[in-house]
DNA sequence: AATGCGGGGTA
DNA sequence: TACCCAGCATT
């Protein structure tokens, strides 16, 4: 059975794999870090532009590593999960340091660095350095739990280590591959070897064992698949028990001087973790006295509550993340004088800079409409003419 | 062993 | 609207 898993889906992939994605045309250790790391929860059409720029502006791991983080979030600003940016970061200093700029081989040496799981580290040492150890990612599951029948509830460490001990024995057998050669990149058109394997079952899933109405009957591993045998591929896996998501507010201070806002920048852990972002005001709070008291600027109109292209007031949005649901009422708050002593983390950022700021969506979002407000309402600063 | 952590796409 | 996605770190 294990031979044949892994057989039918590296003969299925030379036609019907993907071959062209930006990070498929190489085994630059820091190229496929980079990109298993941004693909972590994250979809491929998503990817691919984020990539692009994060390679433009640091080419290589050294660079990585001798820029300061400040130069890194905004790279990842819009893609989430802000803790890979800094943990690439880290990473990319041990690298460094730990192992003389060389990136380690071993996967259990590099899934000892920062942002790096046993899942990602196998992958790179497959694709990087010929290894033969499996991964588990989420199209992994999703293929397993079917074509194997794995019941179990998502999340749970009983269901990890059945998935894990799977993946283990349907490794393609060692007589079967062809060892990876230096210099003869893996295109599609090289034989079998690992990266064509794991590639293959991450294309299953991502294009016929997909969680939606999967298309087994052009499916190579319809044959063996006990799901579609007991129809019960709506079943697996089986989905993950949610709580209704927390409802939570609030209120963030869009502090304008001209054409400058004020940005706090947000502690390196919890949500956008490293980012800057509107200063909030604490609930019960009155805006035009909080403003003046801890930042030290007078309002010279009274506080607007929202913000809509063209200024007129909006109802307060939502923003919804993984755990909680968050309603956000963004506050216009117009003052006359910025202090000239500014308290640490705290940042004037030009609106015409919105595009290099390292911000979350929703606060990007604010900001965008104030830049198109701010234009409307002073047409002789050079408004510029965006979309 | 469970929870925290974004944002976008899809049905 | 609800769910999911090339997971990992922390508690």
């Amino acid at each position: 059975m294990a031979e044949d898993f892994s057989a039918l889906l590296i003969r299925w992939h030379a036609q019907h794999g993907r071959h062209d994605l930006p990070w498929q045309n190489t085994r630059d250790p820091y190229r496929v870090w980079l990109s298993e790391i941004m693909l972590q929860q994250t979809q491929v059409v998503t990817v691919i532009p984020y990539y692009q720029r994060f390679l433009a502006h640091f080419p290589t791991l050294e660079e990585l590593a001798a820029a300061p983080v400040e130069e890194v979030m905004p790279l990842w600003s819009g893609l989430g999960y802000y803790a890979r940016a800094r943990n690439l970061h880290a990473a990319a200093r041990a690298v460094m340091t730990l192992h003389g700029g060389v990136f380690p081989e071993a996967p259990e040496v590099i899934a000892q660095l920062p942002g790096i799981g046993r899942s990602t580290a196998n992958a790179i040492a497959v694709v990087c350095f010929g290894a033969r150890v499996p991964i588990l990612d989420g199209n992994v599951k999703r293929v397993l739990c079917r074509v194997f029948g794995i019941e179990g509830v998502p999340g749970t460490a009983a269901l990890e280590s059945r998935l894990w001990q799977h993946a283990e024995e349907l490794l393609p057998p060692l007589e079967s591959l062809l060892e990876p050669v230096a210099g003869n990149l893996s295109l599609g058109g090289s034989g079998p070897n690992m990266t064509t394997y794991i590639q293959a079952q991450m294309d299953l899933g991502a294009t016929l064992c997909t969680r939606n109405r999967p298309q087994c009957t052009v499916c190579p591993l319809e044959e063996i698949c006990v799901a579609r045998a007991t129809g019960r591929t709506a079943e697996l896996p089986q989905k993950k028990p949610r709580r209704a998501l927390p409802e939570r507010h609030a209120t963030l201070l869009v502090i304008v001087h001209e054409h400058r806002v004020l940005l706090e920048t947000r502690p390196p852990t919890g949500i956008w973790g490293g980012l800057r972002s509107l200063p909030e005001l604490p609930p019960g709070e009155d805006a035009t006295a909080y403003v003046e008291k801890v930042f030290g600027v007078t309002l010279i109109a009274p506080a607007q509550g929202g913000l809509r292209r063209g200024g007129s007031p909006a109802q307060t949005f939502m923003h919804v993340f993984t755990h909680f649901r968050l309603h956000i009422t963004p506050l216009l708050c117009h003052v006359s004088l910025r202090p000239s002593a500014m308290e640490a983390g705290l940042h004037w950022l030009d609106l015409t800079a919105l595009d290099t700021a390292a911000l979350p969506a929703p606060v990007r979002r604010i900001l965008a409409e104030l830049s198109l407000y701010e234009a409307a309402r002073r047409p002789v600063s050079a408004p510029r003419s965006t979309r």
